[in-house]
DNA sequence: AAGCCTTTTTAAAGAATTGCACAAACCTTT
DNA sequence: AAAGGTTTGTGCAATTCTTTAAAAAGGCTT
């Protein structure tokens, strides 16, 4: 039901308002108003009432919002209130920067697990994670019961790595790869190329 | 003109058509519909067909779009059809695997120059980069013409780089950092923060 | 060259999203 | 306890975006 009600746009902001109100948070900041919150994230007042509204009714007239209690529903909201394992495919530069991010940490996300095919790599150590084959992805994630994926092998394996994923039960994947997926409907991904972004930007320059 | 005329949206859609469109031409496809495009990027053809015809009549009735044809249009429309130097900020893990990338090339930037912070760092090479003092950021970049940059570092500094930059004339930012940034409104910024693309999934996720 | 199939272009309709503006509610001050 | 200053939540209007549908145009077959 929630699923279909809420616009994904609206989905797709609230991540956004929940790291402005956390950066709030360790700037020891108790409450906040929408306007406020518009400014740090660059959107009209109006937009986040209503978009947060949409969940139920977080603020207090003439007060604004309390920053602990709306980071709180918001990560509940997103169900980052709980610690998702993540797997990692592909140990070039993107995938070892991944598996030694701290930046998960408080963000609903840990590395649980690292593949490559490199016979080279595998059963090595990154950071603190034994390099696991490629091979054994379909059995090792399925077993594990993770959900969520980063992949970041070259765009030629993408979608041959993506299938085995979705096989596996993978239901979100976040694509390093510079190429447009195709997954089943009940799989979500997210793209982060940086060649697109940097192309969505070229057109308004002078 | 055409920056107002031509909807944010449209633009933000364009690359990865073009994407798309060379991954075709790699398999030495000579021509598409806007069905075959809709299909590869998950979007409807009618869609993708209003996007185009919003820069002229790329197409042709019965037959569909001239692959070649239409990618030096889109690598026009984008301004990238010349190659964009790009700079980047913090040589951690994340910029030393940008400034190794090789996906930029034929996709209209390189990296040019490379800075970082740490006394240790600075100096090195990093690929076939001299890591320069970031204290040098505005001269050096004011000087090399350079409008583009790619920030990742920490967080906490972010902004103070982001301020930096737009004083040396950078006017297209992509952020790797965990933060909204603040810029003036000529200014662009992209964002790649992985923890936000991972938290626009987990709502989805039974 | 007529007929049929395909596919673009585009105008109009429909849907979704955003912005506006105000009543209601809360706090603070006097 | 009244008045004044804020700020939310929300119905409605405005705008923006997407889909539909049909006309026009090109190619292929017979």
């Amino acid at each position: 039901m929630k699923k279909n009600d809420i616009p994904d746009i609206i989905i797709s902001r609230l991540p956004v308002y929940l790291r402005a109100l956390r950066h709030m948070q360790a700037q020891h900041k108790q409450n906040t108003s929408s306007q406020e919150l518009g400014v740090r994230v660059g959107l009209s007042a109006a937009q986040i009432r209503k978009d947060l509204s949409q969940f139920g009714e977080f603020g207090k007239q003439g007060t604004g919002y309390n920053i602990a209690f709306l980071v709180d529903k918001l990560r509940e909201i997103l169900r980052v209130d709980q610690v998702w394992d993540v797997a990692v495919i592909g140990m070039g530069d993107m995938g070892h920067a991944l598996a030694r991010y701290q930046g998960f940490n408080d963000r609903g996300f840990q590395v649980a697990v690292v593949f490559d095919n490199d016979p080279g790599k595998v059963g090595t150590l990154v950071e603190q994670f034994i390099v696991r084959d490629m091979q054994e992805i379909v059995p090792a994630i399925r077993k594990s019961g993770i959900k969520v994926a980063m992949v970041c092998v070259p765009a030629a394996s993408a979608q041959e790595v993506t299938d085995l994923l979705v096989e596996a039960g993978i239901k979100a994947i976040l694509n390093y790869a510079p190429i447009s997926l195709s997954v089943p409907k009940d799989v979500h991904v997210q793209y982060l190329d940086p060649s697109i972004g940097l192309q969505r930007m070229t057109y308004y320059l002078d």
